[in-house]
DNA sequence: ATTAACAAACAACAATTTGTTAATTGAAAG
DNA sequence: CTTTCAATTAACAAATTGTTGTTTGTTAAT
């Protein structure tokens, strides 16, 4: 195989390499404040964070300590960042299967004072109720769940509040042009529950509008009824479920209304 | 400051660190082929690569030798990979200012066979014009255009058919949801030379209708007519040159039409 | 000078979709 | 039995789109 001479020759120290190659976690969430019975929910989009550490996990003085920082941490050689990402955010919060992406790399010099070390981000979505089972670990004092509001207003550890910026940005895109939102809710919902799930990150008034929304859900392609299926979560009156199938839609901006 | 008791005790060899990070682009182009004087052009979207020769510069045997591979090299420590590609690019193609954007990262343990070895993927938008003036260095015996049905058919070079499909995917669909497509064009431009340009990913019947697309080109909020400007360049009676104002938008898919 | 050719622009009308307001339904709660 | 309320349906005007056909401005051939 030519692929081997070559190899013999190819000196892999030749280019300084980077100091190491970490995998972070923009971890969100959407809280449901129950209104009353018999009434859709309130939804907050929401963003979970921990908070540094003074000491580390050998007792020595922690990096960024008592700042708040996305989860992350080193990604191994035989794993990928999206596979450390997975693994990661089991080690922190117990939760397998969760919906998760990556949105962008931060590799600016000097981001990191521990050397030059290249931080491959994604987005989680974890359902409310599987983050109460989160604990924290060594290096983690302290979780917590901040609404888009509260971000603005806290110290970030490292360039954080760069990436967690992008990382509203790309959910507010997929949430309105993929079908994402199904990972924030059960696999059958009602159109109240998507457009509540919607309305966390716009206030399009064709989402907005109730009377509007609701017909328009029975038209979409990547949307079926689920036949025969009520509930009644959400209403007095049994209202009909809905289920994404698994069609993936591009719509251009250039058909649409304005 | 804190951070420097810190880092006294953090050693940065406690992890195993990348043996390097490279910076790869996906050139893309719009070849315009003339039907005619007085005609819209037949737009055809492809793709740059060269084909790595059989030695390289310091005339050892290359890595992946005679396969087809994405433009690209390593990042240095005094750069983004962000950077490095528009380096790499100018280094190339001699042009500056191309439009860039980051898309991917490939870092499969085993995809590079010189060792652990992660590559930032970027795709580049370049006027077919600056393309011609491109030269082959020393590491590239060759360089063409592949439209992208050859692309099927050649033999790639590293994982790059994964980060070409993917190039591919994302490209597609910023043509369509975002305003990109201005990167392809003049600054001022005719609806038919706008239309050419989103039917090389796209048969939406909205998008390939004349009269639909000359009459919602109009509506457009991120599209303003260049008042009193014509041009003869695609058909015999002058017609309305038009620009992209700097409006960015994003339309759900939930208020579109099926 | 007249005419053919042709993309762009414009017109017109039916079909479809949306915005809006109002009425109805079904179950819970008092 | 009545009230309450989200969901659903109805109805109609307004806006947009699909479609077909006509006009316009210019080039090039006769």
């Amino acid at each position: 195989m030519t692929n081997k001479d070559a190899l013999k020759h190819y000196d892999v120290n030749q280019y300084r390499t980077p100091d190491g190659y970490t995998s972070d976690i923009a971890v969100f969430t959407i809280t449901s404040e129950k209104t009353g019975v018999y009434k859709p929910p309130e939804m907050t989009l929401k963003l979970m964070l921990i908070k540094r550490s003074v000491k580390d996990a050998e007792d020595n003085p922690n990096i960024e300590a008592e700042k708040w920082a996305l989860p992350g941490g080193f990604v191994e050689t035989s794993e990928t960042a999206f596979e450390a990402a997975r693994r990661e955010l089991e080690e922190e919060t117990s939760v397998k299967d969760v919906h998760l992406k990556h949105f962008g790399v931060y590799d600016r010099p000097g981001r990191d004072p521990r050397g030059w070390i290249i931080s491959n981000a994604h987005y989680a979505i974890v359902p409310e109720h599987d983050l109460t089972a989160r604990k924290a670990n060594d290096d983690a004092a302290e979780v917590k769940l901040f609404s888009l509001d509260e971000l603005k207003t806290i110290a970030l550890a490292f360039d954080h509040d760069t990436i967690i910026i992008d990382a509203i940005k790309m959910i507010t895109s997929d949430l309105l042009q993929t079908t994402v939102a199904k990972a924030f809710l059960p696999k059958a919902f009602t159109y109240s529950e998507l457009q509540a799930v919607l309305l966390t990150v716009t206030n399009d008034p064709a989402i907005a509008s109730h009377q509007s929304f609701a017909r328009k859900i029975k038209t979409l392609p990547f949307i079926q009824e689920v036949k025969g299926q009520t509930t009644s979560r959400t209403s007095k009156k049994p209202t009909q479920l809905y289920q994404f199938n698994d069609m993936e839609v591009v719509k251009p901006i250039y058909t649409a209304r304005y």
